[in-house]
RNA sequence: GGGCCUAUAGCUCAGUCGGUAGAGCAACGGACUUUUAAUCCGUGGGUCGACAGUUCGAGCCUGUCUGGGCCCA
């Protein structure tokens, strides 16, 4: 006190004003021998608790029923001597608290009205009533602080500026209903999907993040390093080559939903973490692995909304119920540029083509690459009602099977909804002879420069030598399942999706 | 990678022609025993994202950088 003292964080002086009061408020409260951050207050019931078992109480009345409710105060409405108050608990459910100076005394009111603010989490204990406007509440008879925040909540009934939300999801999730619902939609999805898997005798396994070698997609990886083993190690872009050495093993249904890291931009679509699940099936093709696709999906939009057809945050329904439309990516571009077009048709004639629909293109692409770029071009804005769309060009396609009839396709399929790729699904390529092959052209693409192409894996081409049996295989992101539900940004279906840090 | 928009009080946002920085909520002081975003009276709160430039003078104009958003590729 007598010294000059240095404050203890750096430039507390200099704090706002209503954070500097809220830490002084704090230190009153020590320093009065009130406990600002307790080891436990009472709490007898959850606010649902109350709500679901007073639902039809009459205005007015008294239950002679006394609880400990806890809650983080919203709303402050203090008069001279009957205060009221909003708690809200984590899901939302809120319920009113009410303090009048002739049940808790004068020393007790001018405490709540001095030290309680908005965001502070209290433990009220007293009376189940309904006020004299019907509202239901807790007559006080006694309270206690559960936590002082030092920080006020923002404006309640302005929504928070995007970057806010993203930065400081903790008080989104306090403030914004559905922030709150947002959050409690993954799981319900996820469960839906385990569970549609178990149905079908689905094995889940859990195989390796940190791999020696990426493989499985075309992408850049996330580069790590090994202090033990003194060795470069690589986030996984796809769990595939695993996968399906789970198959070779056995393991003839084998789904994994976990995290892929992919080491390239962040747009509304697209995050460098996000969570795929991969499913391969022995003894299914890319139609039998389209049913369980169709299935997956339709489970759980039934899951979250009790339909097929699910309401977007706009307002928007979108109908994923029924057998979905079928078209193949080469009729497509066919009846998009208005001439046969198919998997033979050479490089100079599709560049022409691109050129003539003022494509921009990239001299690197490859026959294939440049027909999915065509098809993309002319026919994405129609996929919005989901659609597989069939047969992919084979030579972007390492790891599929060829088509059983037609040249240069593969037996591949991505499935559209709302205009973007939500998932793929193969007839696999088995022949481990020609799976080597294919490898060994794109580790000449990765020679050349190409930063997406794939390693060539001995350990994943050995284990195909040991014979995998016929198989269908799926991927989907389970972020994007969440946008095709819900009409978000895929930054609102991640709780913490990855942010620039803060400058000072 | 290219283009457009954006950054101002704790939160959400105004800020005209370049001339002393504004509102609502929140905060602080006061009044109020049935409020529901309570109301009424009063008060305080700002490194206008950062750096440079133009100017007598910059929140505003110019450039660079940083963060965020949208569109295109």
């Amino acid at each position: 006190m007598s010294q000059e003292q240095t404050p203890a964080v750096p430039g507390e002086d200099d704090l706002p004003e209503q954070l500097r009061i809220r830490r002084e408020k704090r230190a009153g409260l020590i320093e009065r021998g009130v406990e600002p951050y307790p080891v436990s207050v009472l709490r007898t019931a959850s606010l649902a608790d109350i709500r679901a078992k007073y639902a039809t109480l009459e205005t007015d009345s008294t239950t002679g029923d006394i609880q400990s409710l806890t809650g983080r105060v919203i709303f402050k409405r203090d008069t001279g001597k009957l205060c009221f108050a909003t708690l809200r608990e984590g899901d939302g459910t809120e319920l009113q608290a009410m303090l009048s100076l002739d049940k808790v005394g004068q020393e007790v009111l001018d405490s709540w009205k001095s030290d309680i603010d908005l965001g502070d989490i209290v433990s009220v204990t007293g009376e189940i009533i309904t006020s004299k406007r019907g509202e239901l509440s807790i007559l006080a008879s006694s309270y206690s602080i559960a936590a002082k925040s030092l920080r006020p909540l923002p404006n309640d009934h302005k929504p928070m500026s995007e970057e806010t939300r993203v930065r400081m999801r903790y008080v989104d999730l306090i403030v914004r209903d559905e922030a709150r619902s947002n959050a409690r939609l993954r799981p319900a999805v996820m469960r839906s999907l385990r569970e549609t898997f178990h149905q079908q005798n689905f094995v889940e396994v859990e195989t390796p993040m940190l791999q020696v070698m990426h493989g499985g997609a075309a992408a850049r990886p996330f580069k790590s390093f090994s202090n033990a083993y003194d060795m470069d190690l690589f986030l996984r872009i796809a769990p595939e080559l695993f996968l399906k050495r789970c198959v070779v093993g056995g393991i003839e249904r084998v789904f994994e939903i976990n995290r892929n890291f992919r080491n390239e931009g962040a747009d509304s679509s697209h995050s460098p973490e996000f969570a795929m699940i991969e499913c391969y099936q022995a003894y299914g093709d890319w139609r039998s692995i389209a049913d369980l696709t169709r299935a997956l999906v339709q489970n759980a939009a039934m899951a979250i909304s009790g339909s097929h057809v699910v309401t977007h945050h706009d307002g928007r329904q979108a109908d994923l119920g029924g057998k979905w439309r079928e078209i193949s990516l080469y009729d497509a571009i066919t009846e998009g540029v208005g001439e046969s077009v198919t998997a033979l048709t050479p490089l100079e004639d599709l560049m022409k083509i691109a050129t003539k629909l003022g494509m921009k293109i990239d001299p690197k692409w490859i026959t294939g690459k440049l027909a999915e770029e065509i098809f993309e071009h002319v026919a994405k804005d129609q996929l919005i009602a989901p659609t597989f769309v069939m047969g992919f060009p084979i030579d972007t396609s390492p790891l599929v099977r060829a088509h059983r009839e037609l040249p240069g396709v593969a037996e591949k399929w991505d499935l559209y909804v709302d205009g973007f790729e939500l998932a793929t699904g193969y007839s696999e390529l088995i022949d481990p002879v020609v799976q080597r092959e294919r490898l060994i052209e794109q580790a000449t693409l990765g020679a050349k420069g190409d930063l997406e192409a794939m390693q060539v894996d001995e350990d994943f081409l050995r284990a195909m030598e040991f014979a995998m049996p016929p198989t269908g295989g799926m991927g989907m992101g389970v972020d994007r399942l969440l946008m095709a539900l819900t009409g978000l940004g895929i930054r609102e279906t991640i709780l913490f999706p990855l942010v620039k840090p803060e400058v000072e």
